[in-house]
DNA sequence: GTCTATAGAAGGATAGAC
DNA sequence: GTCTATCCTTCTATAGAC
């Protein structure tokens, strides 16, 4: 399955880590409540009781897995912003670059399995959405509005709360395409498709924050 | 519990209403999974030989409470552009008196309940997801974009494509509200705080469409 | 239509041998 | 550490009396 994610794992046990990735791929694809210790240990390749040996409770291997791949995956958010967005001096240009690196990065499999699966399951593991909201949307919006803010120092940007700025960025990025992936429904995910919608959101932003 | 929704039903028959309600009420709270039909007769004072005597499997009674609520609960979308929203020219007032139904309707429990309820189970019942987003988003964003296209004409706003402009004020005004509350964390919702973060959309949303 | 009682299956977790 | 076999609970769904 495209949506698993691979966790690292201190104690190299082969088994330990077979059923690792085999609850991992399971839980994203399905969910919790979906997905029984007999699937996994099967997906595994590896007895119940073996399973039970590493893990001691269903909760606790799901809880395990959600929460390392909310950091996991979730944890390279600064990378987005950091890499060729800030060598350029070119506000317009790196906002669009920007823009669609997180597009892409929203419509990964493995993004909105993880979404899912704590929206899904963050009334019985409330510690979940925690977890990915600090190591996801706000780590990035904290880079982000770092990035915003010394730009408006330079004065390439007008002089405005960061913190708005990149919220508001950062929403009309996600827009229509979130909630559509989240609930199942098809996005058009070709390149011209998704240029357009980031240069409308940065032609917007750039309308409402721009230095002249 | 709050997040009930409460259904129409053509054949009054109190028990099965009672049913209705009951499973309503349940599943919005907790899931499919996490609900079994036991607890569903229990809540609904009817033995489980009667629950079976009006729906056929806990699968239909999910997807009829669902659909049922979708269309219910988020239908009520033009009511939010159309009643005082239309009656001023003043396109800022609009907007911010549009803006606050908006954000009150997303942080309601019963639109969180429906919204977490068919992330989850999308996969597993994947028409949800099309009734959901026909009857709530898409009903929602044709109207408005309706709205906007007649104020660009009427010179209030520039002109520009309304599609993308309701998206991206839409996007702003769910902006972080969604995310957080959709993931289980709190979020500030005292009558100050809203105003400001609707004031923020709007005056971006203006500096970007404004007419002048 | 509505109930009590139960069939039949599946799931979480463990005992005990190796 | 790993397996096979199994316990016990819970769940969906139904049979049969009223």
């Amino acid at each position: 399955m495209s949506a698993a994610v691979e966790l690292k794992n201190e104690t190299e046990s082969p088994k330990r880590q077979a059923v690792l990735d085999a609850a991992a791929t399971l839980f994203m694809a399905q969910g919790y409540g979906a997905i029984s210790m007999d699937a996994i240990a099967r997906e595994a390749g590896v007895s119940k009781a073996t399973l039970y040996a590493h893990f001691s409770s269903k909760d606790q291997l799901f809880a395990t897995i959600i929460g390392e791949a909310c950091r996991h995956k979730m944890g390279a958010a600064d990378v987005l912003v950091e890499t060729d967005v800030a060598s350029t001096s070119d506000v317009g240009e790196a906002l669009r670059a920007f823009g669609i690196r997180m597009v892409h990065f929203l419509m990964e499999p493995a993004t909105q399995a993880i979404y899912r699966v704590v929206v899904a399951e963050c009334v019985r593991f409330p510690e979940l959405g925690q977890a990915f909201y600090d190591s996801g949307p706000a780590h990035f919006l904290s880079f982000f509005s770092d990035w915003l803010s010394r730009q408006m120092q330079a004065g390439r940007l007008r002089a405005a709360d960061p913190q708005v700025a990149a919220e508001q960025f950062v929403a009309m990025m996600r827009g229509g395409i979130q909630i559509r992936i989240s609930v199942g429904l098809p996005v058009k995910h070709d390149e011209a498709t998704i240029e357009r919608h980031v240069a409308n959101v940065v032609d917007t932003f750039l309308r409402a924050f721009g230095a002249g």
